[in-house]
DNA sequence: GTACGCCCTCCAGCGACAGGAGAGTCAAGC
DNA sequence: GCTTGACTCTCCTGTCGCTGGAGGGCGTAC
């Protein structure tokens, strides 16, 4: 019969962990002294131990643990129990790569450009979204705002369930001739009007960054989020989209006080692979 | 001025985490109404959560993320940081890899074999231990005990520190002639007596097994670690050292309530690189 | 006598929230 | 003006695998 000390030095595991270990009934002391409450393991518990590390060590929870130990599994269960580990495995795997990737990627930026300038961007997967809309060719970007005007004219402004939005259909930048999509969030059950399309924004991953300032500045948060894009390995994949977080009535182009998101949907641009629906 | 639902639908952010950031002081609604504690916030606001999140995302924790944002710190400092963080998050990754490889390795090997027989192999970094022992070449691995007979009968047994083990000298099995060292843990400071050497086991990477059983069955479990040290990716890299944990008086090649861990130094065996120094 | 060196139990803390109870608040419809 | 239902508040608990510490008991060596 070992002390918990004892066992402890053979087994190199911790006190606090063996009797943690104790309390959650993964592994008890063979003996227990009534009177002093001192553990006493037997040698032969090493070898318990030894099968809860060797678990412990291919990531599963101690519950889990605990299950397979006592279950007494077959062979087929014991493979599929460590299938299911390993995907989670390669799951976790991927998101911390990710991480990492994007800890280089800003590193990377922060070496390239010696501007501090690095506004917050970051990945989401937007949320599936109802809208009516105008779509019409524009002069230029800065003319979207009669689209808007049209969309109003003709609709009910009370049903608006957020802040409108642009889509820039175009797949490049353009100085004239503009592919734009002014939009406006609806209800899930709105079918639309005649003079109004009325569709569905897909669940999809994008890059998106908050732009604060005046509209003539906003190129500025354009470059940066498409340089982050670029640095993370992706590629725009689907027209972007421009949410007018805050905007004042009437619309100017350098009021200081707008505040606008950007959202570029990605997908993986690393050997083929491909992400995003849109 | 946003409710906080509204900033949570906007920032697609919780409400539950919303309340905690405020709570921790990271981001504070720019009005809170002091009758009903309702937050307000602003959707300039979106731009700090943005930052938050976007170091979130590169793997911060939130007391860094709060010194980052409040310190506004150069652009050194913020290069600084990020190679901390990007040295942190190689070494997670390397060990969410090694994890992934063991639970891969536990397949293959379960895969080769229809046996279940995986009894629980882990790996350990062994403790630096001072130890005397005598050193011979013998006719087989059983003989061992002769070597222990004349280690205990020059020496003290109360200055044992830990159970008797042996080290086995050959690059490879042996039937005949082995060169074999019985061994003693004792004191730090303990120094040698003229015809028992002394030595410190150095500390080492290890495969280990935990053998129940009687010593004529060694062999099971001596082939079971060393598959896992070859599917795992490892190369043996040092003497094997067995360690007598349970053992009786007289020595007997047949008593099943024997315990005894088997322990393998090992280095690594990918691309030239090694762990190990013994 | 006292000073270690063990051992015990019980409680708090970590990090980043999620879930839920119980109660108050707000806006819209009647 | 009242009800209803959606929204919000605070406060408490739980997660996971331990670690650290307080406060106390027991046994042995000096």
């Amino acid at each position: 019969m070992l002390k918990i000390g004892d066992f402890s030095r053979l087994s190199q595991v911790s006190v606090k962990t063996l009797r943690y270990y104790d309390e959650v009934g993964l592994l008890k002391p063979t003996q227990v002294d009534q009177v002093s409450g001192y553990r006493y393991y037997s040698v032969v518990q090493l070898r318990q131990l030894h099968r809860i590390l060797a678990l412990r060590d291919l990531g599963f929870s101690l519950d889990q643990i605990g299950h397979v130990l006592e279950a007494d599994l077959s062979t087929e269960e014991l493979r599929g129990m460590l299938r299911l580990r390993r995907a989670e495995q390669q799951q976790r795997l991927l998101k911390e790569q990710e991480c990492l990737g994007r800890v280089e990627a800003l590193l990377q930026l922060i070496r390239q450009e010696s501007t501090t300038n690095t506004e917050a961007v970051i990945l989401k997967d937007t949320e599936p979204q109802r809208f009516a809309s105008i779509r019409k060719t524009i002069p230029a970007y800065n003319q979207v705002g009669q689209l808007f005007g049209a969309l109003f004219r003709d609709f009910p402004g009370s049903t608006a369930r957020g802040p409108c939005f642009a889509i820039w259909h175009d797949d490049e930048h353009k100085d004239q001739d503009v592919d734009a999509e002014a939009c406006i969030p609806v209800d899930e059950k709105y079918q639309g009007l005649s003079t109004i399309r009325c569709a569905d924004l897909p669940m999809v991953k994008v890059a998106s960054v908050i732009h604060q300032g005046a509209y003539n500045t906003l190129t500025q948060s354009y470059q940066r989020v498409l340089k982050w894009v670029e640095a993370n390995g992706y590629q725009v994949h689907g027209p972007i989209r421009e949410i007018y977080l805050q905007c004042g009535e009437p619309l100017r182009q350098d009021d200081d006080s707008y505040v606008t998101e950007i959202q570029v949907p990605i997908a993986l641009d690393r050997g083929g692979r491909r992400v995003g629906n849109y």
